[in-house]
DNA sequence: GTAGTATCTGAATGGTGTTCAGATAGTATG
DNA sequence: CATACTATCTGAACACCATTCAGATACTAC
């Protein structure tokens, strides 16, 4: 098990006894590190240190490893639905060009997120942060999202209401697919490019 | 830190000061501990306790526990391969109904498997085992019995030339992304024969 | 300024991956 | 058969990990 040894070294010195603002300090300390090294390998230990803390401060925060990591995952399910909401926002309109648009962008930035961040994205999607009730945890957000490009599409006449039935389920489901493939090696990057004109092929016939 | 104590107590002796096979011996019990406990939380010394063997013997056979669960790995997407076949095999005929079935049990056996054995489906896709070359692993055998199954779509006139050039794309994303959404409770596990349904409806217009 | 409380420390416990010198047992050689 | 050789496995050690807890520290309210 090879320790990366990035990051060790930086035991942040604060001022005064207390910290301030640990319970944030620790998460975003451990975010760092679950993105440089993956969601296990992320060491509470390694945490303390960087905010220049003993590991013993950690549990007057959280009672475990584990609500910490969920607490992390739900920042980061946060950050990705900010996101889409921006990369909805960036492209207004309500032409069928416009929502087609929205629909491909939305896939995009879905992806490159899981790219550019893999080890975030595994973190969310990997077991690693359980999710409550049987439901959408918050990402009701990012999901509302594509909720909403959807109804645009229908609404423009692009997919059929038959389509749009299935429209979050077979869209969610593919590109969160494609991403977690590609990330992990067994599809090549460019296969998402392909795989959103697939999937445009398929719920209303292609590019247009 | 919950160790499970599960599987802890099984010290199974051995006859000679040789075990005999002990390198299946160790990934068959490492299969074990992963199945029950998750990927992360495996342990080497559990492993070598199962077997009934020292730590450090683990090391005649892998360099690194990343190299055992590489090999694991491996082991688990054979097993998975083998299954894909058995299944398509169980729908025999060349009519179009019988690629269509073969097509939906296709995607049931994944997500079967990934809903059965959600911790051995984390192993594969969770980063947990690099993949090495850019391409498909050696899921290849997988990833064939797709890709027979759409040429046979293609063949009977279930979908357009258009759409198998996307077909294993499509289909292998939206499958495992569902799979990978239901078994990290973001989904129902309902939603799967949905995102069948939809998926059908989507490459060739549905049920039929 | 004193009491009380929230915050953080230090040390200890038991578990982990990994290394390495050496013990053990099979195998080939005389 | 005895000896040398080699593959296999052990034991002890190291550094790191999560977690606990008694106690030290510093802020807050009276």
């Amino acid at each position: 098990m090879s320790s990366s040894n990035v990051l060790r070294s930086k035991p942040s010195q604060r001022d005064s006894y207390h910290h301030g603002d640990l319970k944030a300090a620790l998460l975003q300390a451990a975010a760092e590190l679950v993105r440089e090294n993956g969601p296990d390998h992320l060491s509470l230990r390694t945490v303390a240190t960087m905010v220049g803390v003993s590991p013993s401060a950690v549990y007057h925060y959280f009672p475990d490893k584990d609500f910490l990591v969920k607490e992390l995952g739900d920042q980061i399910f946060a950050r990705m639905a900010v996101m889409q909401q921006e990369a909805l926002s960036q492209i207004p309109g309500k032409s069928s060009r416009a929502a087609r648009l929205r629909f491909r962008e939305l896939g995009r930035t879905y992806f490159r997120w899981a790219n550019s961040e893999p080890n975030l994205f595994r973190l969310m999607f990997g077991g690693f942060c359980k999710v409550e009730k049987g439901g959408l945890h918050q990402d009701e957000d990012s999901f509302l999202t594509l909720t909403k490009c959807l109804d645009d599409l229908l609404a423009t006449g692009v997919i059929t209401p038959a389509m749009r039935k299935y429209g979050e389920l077979v869209a969610w489901s593919a590109v969160q697919g494609a991403s977690n493939l590609i990330i992990e090696g067994l599809l090549p990057e460019e296969a998402f490019e392909d795989l959103l004109d697939g999937l445009e092929l398929a719920m209303w016939g292609g590019a247009k």
